[in-house]
DNA sequence: GAAAAAGATTACCGATCAGTACATTTACAA
DNA sequence: TTGTAAATGTACTGATCGGTAATCTTTTTC
């Protein structure tokens, strides 16, 4: 049993997911676009959404990961590192084949609250802006939480207003807002990278 | 032709593409839920498609219409008007059977920016912000479009977490941030609601 | 080099997909 | 009452859905 075979399936599924949304994809669209025979599928994951869900958790570790390394390379102070979220989701958008947050998706095809789809989409935002939230206490945010929980609200707006709206607007417009938040719940400076 | 058949189709059709997704719901389904017979459907609409992008257009017009309506019932000032945004979005969110904005599940499950559906979606939104951006003009803001694209980035924010997350915390957040987004934009004190 | 594990191939299952044909029923207007 | 158009029920199309079974080929492992 290698595993490269297995995180291939996954890799390739998650594109095709991501491109063109989880219903709208089969099961043959998966075998035509990745090569691997439906059994070898099936021989991994019993279902389709057993498969789904391995791409999110797959997705959910590689986006974390990133995230909070680049923003860390962006900036020196922990509040600078928190207003370069900002930029790094302005690189984001503008990479090619950008289309959105693979977990907002996920959270709208399957609305059921107790799908363990939408029960893992949820999982990512909370263990991400648990992480905010660990950033903000060492920026010296009065309130860490609350300063995590307004910039990720500004994140998952910027991503819809990105793929529904003006990409550069909504980069623009969030994070001028998030630099008004941090200002004020840190009471120091942040200089706009 | 009297079109009050018509639009009982349209309306039942929007609960049911609301509550399970476009993809997900088949048209056998909408015979069964709205017992309108398939052959009536494809007489008014000549394809799924049209039928979705009626039902978009439907919600564009009863939603800023609501939207718009309340928020000037819950305050008296212009700048009062646009934090009561937030109290509206909160009515909504504890709604029964709120499950997300139609919008942004359209524009998650047709990501092609140059299918009519999504460009529907976008249209929403875009309309939608030039509403706010009159509004907040009317209160004074010094850039009234930058402080409109601000609250959109919080109102889509909060409606993405409110479904992912919590919608308590979702709102008292995002109007959180608006409250210091709108005095600073507009140079006045607005008392929270 | 042989056993065994993994993968590919092909064909298939019943169910559902969007959409159509057609004959029947309902409702309203002349 | 009759003519007409809307609305209906039923049955169907070919394609695709998620998932399975059996057979064959490749690769790994001892």
């Amino acid at each position: 049993m290698r595993p490269s075979r297995r995180d291939e399936l996954v890799r390739k599924a998650f594109h095709v997911f991501y491109r063109h949304g989880f219903h709208a994809t089969g099961m043959d669209t998966l075998v035509r676009e990745t090569g691997i025979s439906k059994t070898t599928m099936y021989n991994y994951f019993s279902t389709k959404d057993e498969l789904i869900l391995a791409v999110l958790r797959l997705r959910d570790e590689e986006f974390r990961n990133r995230f909070t390394r680049r923003m860390q390379q962006l900036a020196n102070t922990p509040a600078g590192q928190m207003l370069a979220l900002f930029d790094v989701l302005d690189e984001w958008f503008h990479e090619e084949g950008f289309c959105g947050c693979l977990f907002i998706k996920a959270g709208a095809e399957f609305q059921d609250h107790s799908d363990p789809i939408h029960v893992q989409a949820a999982e990512h935002k909370r263990v991400l802006q648990e992480q905010f939230t660990a950033m903000a206490r060492e920026a010296g945010a009065r309130d860490p939480r609350d300063l995590a929980s307004k910039l990720m609200v500004l994140k998952e707006g910027a991503i819809v207003l990105a793929v529904l709206g003006n990409k550069d607007e909504a980069i623009r417009n969030a994070k001028g807002a998030a630099q008004l938040l941090i200002e004020t719940a840190t009471g120091q400076q942040v200089e706009a990278a």
